[in-house]
DNA sequence: CTGTTAGCGCTTTCAC
DNA sequence: GTGAAAGCGCTAACAG
């Protein structure tokens, strides 16, 4: 219907905004303030460009304004304090991202907190209000996080929770695997493994105030309980991801239950749980399955300690939480498909 | 040592092109002709504008460099004719790829072919000389086709094989999972779920002569021997893929072996297989292992017919092959660790 | 063999 | 409210 200009119709490019503003009667100053929701505009102009964006299918080109914009995007990474090995993967994959990150004009800052202060980790994101566009944080679900994590919401920064949700706060996104499933993965693989025989069934958790392993722990519970009822879960011990403290836990457990069968273990410091295993000389007969395929893990599946492990790709969670970060500050689409987090299943045999 | 000028020495930003111009004291254009490896310059002014690149430590836009660029970007996807689901996956995704490609100035053009048919295969990739700057193809590991892709490769076109290499070609690269290892997880897994008693293991291949259909074979068999000496593996029969023939095929391996504990099904055509195990009433108790997670597998996956689903991302296949021939044409580097393709496990409790 | 110059399609001052 | 115009960093004619 409406009247074409030459170069809409002939060219064999897409069209451009230029041709948009010509389309809508406006300057090219004018269409762009309406591209970017920028105030100041008159409701007809508005409508008018809007019309010839859909007229023309106009879809802005990524890399001119890449290279047009000036200014540059500060982001924020926060992340538990005291390095275990899943988070050290994190770092080293957004430091694999530098040039990325330097081709799109942004640039990272890392911040490091404890996880088990919710009253530190609020304090600290407070503190981001206005020193970054987007927070992307791997945090702990705690009301006093939830609250601190609207307000930097309602203030106009964008967050994004990494590994661990805090489902119930008004965050933009969240970038990680559903534990619950990881849980339950971990239990159909573990009664397979185990077989017919009856016996004990051990877990071990870092906390279970942290959202993550108690999701896992329910996910697990839920299908040992209905389709292995062979099999005893024995309940739960907590050793705050510690390889020390998770080695003497597994003696006991050990010590205690000369049928235990299988243990899973649901967060870090598999590292005692393998010592502990190798001690007894059972680490060949007790089934035992963890999360997260760090260096340590890799050896033990290769020698039989491990059987198997559950993954989250730390280089696609990164990479996924900076795509979007940047997608949101562009208001470029993204690709959902490409950022779902799999749920890895690692055996000796398909190791990366 | 080098003097260094203000604007490369104090600007925040990364060096341009001009900085490396001015500091290598030569043209914008003969700059560019350096860095894109263009005929026709003095061996001094390479030398000094390399110097430069080094010293300012210089890396190109690639923002800009798109922009710039006029032409665009011919390729060419080589498909397997008589489309089985995973086939038509690829398909979807490349579709869904659609604004990434003209974002990138890129088109690509499907072509299919009965995979069979080697003479056919090479005759199709012959023609493709001049045609378009890189192929993609899903191929048939034969002496005809390696020669094809070779002379392709040196008619200057690049050549990506995914999903099934030609590894005696000198294509550039290879996008697809290792499917030894493939077998070998299968191989695993279907031992650990079968437990401990004895009994035989159908192996349902499509063709022994397509190469990822032998190695992973070769890769069951070698675990199935060493690891799960209790059970036998029977020869592996051959259903073209077919889920009529493939019916039959396991009817027959049904009826002649009462003990029959497993079956590993190599290539598609699962539906016929499920069918015969559901017409016996034996589908909950023999372990049934296969790969691709079409629509199909995962509604088996999810009512216990199927135990699990080794996988190869469609999605992250299509992608990655893309990326990388973008990468070959504009030489902008390739992110290693994001284009390794993983073999996924998939169980009911992990479906995407 | 080398340099000059005009864009690519946006964003962003700065005037009106 | 709106528009004109100057770039962003590269590529690609086109002259020398």
């Amino acid at each position: 219907m409406g009247r074409m200009t030459e170069k809409a119709d002939l060219a064999s490019g897409r069209a451009t905004l230029s041709d948009v503003a010509r389309e809508a009667r406006v300057s090219l100053a004018t269409a762009d303030r309406v591209l970017n929701n920028r105030a100041g505009v008159h409701a007809k102009s508005i409508a008018r460009v809007r019309e010839a964006v859909a007229r023309l299918n106009y879809r802005p080109d990524p890399a001119a304004a890449r290279l047009a914009r000036t200014r540059s995007h500060r982001w924020c990474l926060v992340l538990p304090s005291g390095g275990n090995a899943f988070v050290a993967q994190l770092q080293a994959e957004l430091a694999a991202c530098r040039a990325w990150l330097e081709d799109h004009r942004a640039s990272v800052q890392i911040l490091e907190v404890d996880v088990f202060e919710p009253q530190r980790l609020a304090d600290l994101l407070r503190s981001l209000q206005g020193q970054c566009e987007t927070a992307i944080v791997m945090g702990l679900d705690h009301p006093l996080v939830q609250n601190a994590i609207d307000g930097l919401v309602d203030g106009g920064c964008e967050v994004i929770t990494l590994v661990s949700d805090v489902p119930r706060s008004r965050r933009h996104a969240y970038v990680g695997i559903d534990n619950a499933a990881a849980g339950r993965t971990a239990a159909s693989l573990l009664g397979r493994f185990v077989g017919r025989e009856p016996g004990e069934v051990g877990v071990v958790a870092g906390s279970l105030s942290l959202r993550d392993h108690a999701e896992r722990c329910l996910g697990f519970n839920q299908v040992m309980t209905t389709e292995f009822t062979h099999l005893t879960v024995l309940p739960a011990v907590q050793g705050k991801d510690s390889p020390a403290l998770n080695e003497v836990l597994v003696r006991q457990l050990l010590a205690e239950h000369p049928r235990l069968r299988a243990i899973y273990s649901v967060g870090a410091g598999n590292a005692g749980i393998s010592a502990a295993l190798k001690a007894a000389g059972r680490e060949r007969e007790v089934v035992f399955i963890g999360h997260e395929l760090t260096p340590a893990a890799r050896a033990d599946l290769l020698d039989g300690t491990l059987d198997a492990v559950i993954n989250q790709d730390a280089g696609h969670e990164i990479r996924s939480a900076l795509r979007q970060a940047l997608a949101r500050a562009t208001r470029e689409p993204v690709h959902a498909d490409q950022e779902r987090i799999r749920i890895d299943i690692y055996l000796k045999d398909n190791l990366p």
